[in-house]
DNA sequence: AAAGTTAATTTAACTAGGTAAACTAATCTC
DNA sequence: GAGATTAGTTTACCTAGTTAAATTAACTTT
């Protein structure tokens, strides 16, 4: 395996494995946390905003999304087109949020703390190039 | 979600889509190849070589290299110590290794072409300092 | 207004990773 | 040599991604 690629790989692995960890003593799994945090940046989101925004497909958030409503994170109602299913958080999930998300900007400094910040500008430009 | 960490995580998941619509045409999928490069590369290993080697869990290994062996791409024997399995690559895989592994070569220069070689070895400097 | 098409979501089935715990063979310790 | 520990593998059960196909509501066309 090319090397860049195997290291990326290696990478993403370890990264969402440090993410776990972080997000276990609240409960959360990676993927759950990164369908509350982008539902929190637009008060309400449907599912097709959801997936598009987070570049998945469709049956990954309708099941992430279920677990979090099974979880009490999320409360799910119908949009205005009676197709589309409208998701925002609970109260309890508003009010956890900020200590969640304390813990989650403590991980990625120090994730990231080993690169300056120039290097951590250059190291997103490089990634971004790869398409 | 720091944007490091996000683009990590959005090129990992483009790249091992790609690497999957690549290695379609030959029936494989992304981890089952990296098994049996992996493998390839050693002639034979065990189990446990094999999870060391890729750095990632022993189920995992488990699971993938049994399914490689319903699909005819690796034989499993019992090691000296009775405890291990060994596996080493069918006839078949052998004739067929050649053209899978130049498929994934060219995909991979493709991948990277929009990095100069330099850039190339900056990013992999810069990912290797996340841990 | 009926028929056809598009859009939003879901279901089913697969790969791919993880942890925890069980099982068996090998090794160590006393 | 019996008992305890360690090592290799597996089982069970999660999350998390994918594709393909089904379902239902909305929109277009004629």
């Amino acid at each position: 395996m090319n090397p860049l690629i195997h290291e990326l790989f290696q990478k993403s692995r370890f990264l969402s494995n440090e993410v776990n960890n972080t997000l276990n003593q609240h409960g959360l799994y990676a993927s759950q946390w990164s369908v509350l945090y982008c539902i929190q940046l637009h008060e309400e989101m449907t599912l097709t905003q959801i997936w598009k925004y987070l570049n998945v497909e469709a049956p990954t958030i309708t099941r992430t999304v279920t677990r979090l409503s099974e979880l009490g994170w999320v409360e799910i109602h119908p949009g205005k087109d009676r197709r589309e299913k409208s998701v925002r958080l609970t109260e309890q999930a508003l009010k956890d949020f900020p200590a969640i998300k304390t813990s989650m900007i403590e991980f990625e400094d120090r994730m990231v703390s080993s690169l300056s910040s120039e290097e951590e500008i250059l190291l997103i430009k490089l990634l971004q190039k790869i398409k």
